[in-house]
RNA sequence: GCCCCCGUAGCUCAACGGACAGAGCAUCUGCCUUCUAAGCAGAGGGUUGCAGGUUCGAGUCCUGCCGGGGGCACCA
């Protein structure tokens, strides 16, 4: 990557200088380059001499001019200046631009990946939500955000699992049975009344249709009698099949679904406890098992076994990771979590840290909830309320492309507001569709070109010279930088911004450059061009998960 | 009360401690006999919530205040 080797070349002026005795030896802060935002100051600056005029006991100006004048030019790099008050500007080559089209070319779907993960295994587990309705808008964001940081993960070089934990132990699946068994009692002509915190929407009328039409009345029992397990199981699967379905809807497929009950069932659970209580770290106080992280500078305890012997949610969730760190061997989990959870994460590192993980191998990403609007009015999510506004509807209204798109964009720490009016007024003025036009004219060239020009790979790719060709080029080559820094800073909403300057860029190419003309060398040159700059919005769509289409 | 997050253009949001704070939508003005006008060119729009501080340099870091969201259970 070429930021990385100018990095290196000025890590090396400096030390160069340092040994010629022409700047004082001092340590170089991370980071060495950036991007300036104006062209002016090339394609890529370095503010180091600004950092560095102090401790070395020189004017900034002229310690850049002292590192510049020892970084080589020639090659990729055109030239090397400086900038008041000491910035140090490097400038790329056209002829070296111009030939990187050709990498693209060669590397196709490749391109964009960088070796940053090793092949080391890591699992992202985001949504999560628990069987007991369908996905709704509100999850829409953990989605995106974690489907888009798999897919980024993967390109960056690590071995990515993307898992959902079913929650199906806990009371909510039980109130969820309780609730499905008054629906299918009431198909058999009972009196039956939905539990207190139950889940009156109308697709538990739906699931209990589904039970009647396979079992009859075989999950039946006598009037005042609970619901049989069975039911409890059956209805859960039929919840997490139409989860499935929605999470389908919008392209995301999990690797695998993890029970939380197999935590039980297995012995995962006792042998986690176990292991705390080896470690010191549990104690027995006022008839419940309690976890001890006030000693390990917690504000204070929590519980993990309830009097009634239950065990809380926490103890399940540490038994959880402590079958993805200890039992699974994964080097990296990321978990993607609602702000609601956020005071969860502490105690959970802490846990993490008593079962001896490095708790900086979890990171808990935390993604603030959405404020769902109907044009002014702010509409409250509730699956025990009356409204839901699953994603399903939202995706039929919308399109999953431009959700995903309008999902990934916001930081994860932003609190954004989703006015579903508007979502559908927009969804015509969506920017992801400028992305995609870009892609389907790309596409509209290469089958117009394919009638007069066989085969463009021999194309003169010097002849691309005009700025408009260049600044395409330049924008190309930012992907793999992009893609690393989003494996490195976790933060996916860069993409969607990146795809919209690339899709400028191309149009800015297309109105000022003809492709297809008389000037037939041009012509191969430019296709060759367009190609790549199709490879590249292609990667990026689907980077988000997002279509790239042929046509619109 | 304590903890976490946010406050940037009319709206929705960007901005790796760096150079003149940027996009989309909305508003206004132009551009289709030539590869897709779901496009392009241009205009207006900002005391980055307020007040201090650190720094060569602050939307970004620190302190206080104001406003909003979330959390502080033997819920998940």
């Amino acid at each position: 990557m070429i930021r990385h080797q100018i990095e290196k070349l000025i890590a090396e002026a400096i030390r160069a200088a340092q040994e010629a005795g022409e700047i004082p030896a001092a340590g170089a802060p991370e980071p060495l380059v950036e991007r300036p935002q104006r062209p002016e100051h090339g394609d890529y600056a370095s503010s180091l001499p600004l950092r560095l005029a102090r401790a070395a006991g020189m004017n900034p100006l002229e310690l850049a001019r002292v590192i510049a004048g020892r970084v080589p030019t020639g090659g990729a790099i055109a030239a090397v200046d400086t900038a008041p008050p000491g910035f140090i500007n490097v400038r790329l080559s056209p002829e070296w631009l111009a030939s990187q089209v050709d990498e693209i070319v060669q590397q196709r779907e490749a391109f964009g990946d960088v070796a940053l993960g090793e092949g080391k295994r890591l699992q992202v587990e985001f949504v999560s939500a628990n069987p007991v309705g369908p996905i709704h808008v509100g999850n829409g964001r953990g989605l995106a955000l974690g489907d888009t940081l798999a897919r980024v993960l993967k390109a960056a070089g690590f071995e990515i699992q993307r898992e959902y934990l079913v929650n199906d132990a806990g009371t909510q699946t039980e109130t969820f049975a309780a609730t499905l068994y008054a629906r299918y009692q009431q198909l058999f002509g009972r009196e039956a009344e939905i539990p207190e915190g139950g889940y009156p929407g109308e697709y538990m009328i739906e699931i209990a249709e589904q039970l009647k039409q396979d079992r009859g009345d075989s999950l039946l029992r006598s009037p005042g009698e609970p619901y049989p397990p069975e039911l409890h199981d059956l209805g859960v699967a039929r919840m997490v099949d139409g989860i499935k379905g929605d999470l389908a809807a919008i392209g995301v497929e999990y690797d695998n679904w993890f029970s939380e009950r197999s935590l039980y069932k297995d012995g995962t659970y006792e042998k986690a406890m176990a292991l705390l209580r080896e470690r010191g770290c549990i104690a027995q106080r006022e008839g419940a098992v309690w976890f001890v992280s006030s000693s390990l500078g917690e504000e204070k305890d929590n519980v993990l076994v309830r009097s009634t012997g239950q065990p809380t949610y926490f103890a399940s969730d540490i038994s959880y990771h402590y079958d993805k760190f200890l039992l699974r061997g994964f080097d990296r989990v990321v978990d993607v979590w609602g702000a609601d959870h956020q005071g969860h994460v502490p105690r959970m590192k802490a846990a993490i840290a008593a079962l001896g993980v490095d708790p900086d191998n979890l990171t808990i990403i935390i993604y603030q909830l959405v404020t769902l609007k109907r044009g002014a009015e702010t509409v409250r999510l509730s699956k025990r309320a009356g409204e839901i506004i699953t994603l399903r509807e939202v995706i039929d209204e919308v399109g999953a492309d431009a959700v995903r798109f309008n999902f990934v964009a916001r930081a994860a720490d932003s609190h954004m507001d989703f006015d579903l009016e508007l979502a559908k007024r927009q969804s015509q003025e969506n920017p992801v569709y400028y992305v995609q036009y870009a892609h389907a004219r790309i596409a509209g060239i290469l089958a117009q070109a394919s009638d007069r020009i066989e085969d463009w790979s021999a194309g003169d790719l010097s002849l691309l010279a005009h700025e408009a060709e260049l600044a395409l080029i330049r924008k190309m080559l930012r992907l793999p930088e992009l893609v690393e820094a989003i494996a490195i800073s976790l933060e996916p909403h860069q993409l969607p911004y990146y795809a919209v300057e690339l899709a400028t860029a191309f149009h800015d190419f297309y109105e000022k450059c003809r492709v297809l003309s008389d000037d037939e060398a041009l012509s191969m040159a430019r296709l060759k061009l367009v190609s790549a700059a199709q490879l590249v919005l292609a990667r990026t769509l689907s980077l988000m998960g997002m279509s790239a289409p042929e046509r619109m």
